[in-house]
DNA sequence: TATGTAGTACTACATACGTCGTCGAAGGAG
DNA sequence: CTCCTTCGACGACGTATGTAGTACTACATA
């Protein structure tokens, strides 16, 4: 089912910190900023603002253990990658998967060996699609 | 070599702005915005700020003709999107362009035929990576 | 009990963007 | 020559975001 979502579009910093909740589960923002793979390291405030933003949106959630907040994410990391890139299939080519799909092999950082593994996902997929996907 | 380029991140108006300008070729910004694909129509003013930012980054250029701005594009389509798409490759899969279309190929949204006409992009594209040398 | 510390809340400032209103100059219509 | 229309220039306002300082508060400790 369709869950209504809150809009996927994530800056890096915001991907950054999501990532840090993914990682770790439930976190404070000082646990989340200790986990930031990112330079400079901000300043706690920044990333306290930065979690108190990303729950104004419905990103993440966060519950009082004492007087500490921890935080956790209410999308998992797939739930994120997908909106994202379905985002990116509708913007760029009016949501056709297969144009999409197109782009990238034709794009100039292909290797053999991705074509070899792609191939293998392609024939996964096809006997997954055989048996269920009619409509 | 790779020229510095501006960054491709283009939000949906900033997108629809430059398809008038690739479909147009050059266009003023009144004729940029009539063929604008989007609803409501924007005022004329919003329409020649959103080419002025444009310009500002780099991405459209403006020459005088009598009194009237023509507006050219500084990209291409085609450069607009490998970038666009690059960018997401990087942010969520690392760079890793197999990653990437395992994704796609693992989404819902995949439909038979889409494997079928990814199967034979595949083998073009095996084939032009192996004939390298003798073209 | 007096304080220092830690952690959230609030405020602030800059940039980018979507959206326009208004102004001023340059031509065209009379 | 005067008035109206047109179009770029500028400024404005609201939202989102990156970044962080300051204020307030509650707990631990001397």
């Amino acid at each position: 089912m369709t869950t209504r979502r809150p809009s996927p579009q994530l800056s890096e910093q915001q991907l950054a910190v999501m990532r840090a909740l993914w990682k770790l589960g439930e976190a404070s923002a000082a646990e989340v900023r200790e986990a930031l793979d990112v330079e400079p390291i901000p300043a706690p405030t920044t990333v306290a603002t930065a979690l108190a933003r990303l729950e104004k949106r419905g990103l993440v959630a966060h519950a009082a253990r004492g007087r500490l907040f921890v935080y956790r994410a209410l999308i998992t990391e797939e739930e994120a990658r997908s909106g994202m890139v379905r985002e990116l299939t509708e913007r760029l080519f009016a949501g056709d998967l297969a144009q999409h799909l197109d782009h990238l092999l034709a794009s100039r950082e292909v290797r053999p060996g991705d074509l070899e593994r792609i191939r293998r996902r392609i024939e996964e997929r096809a006997r997954e699609l055989e048996g269920r996907d009619e409509r």
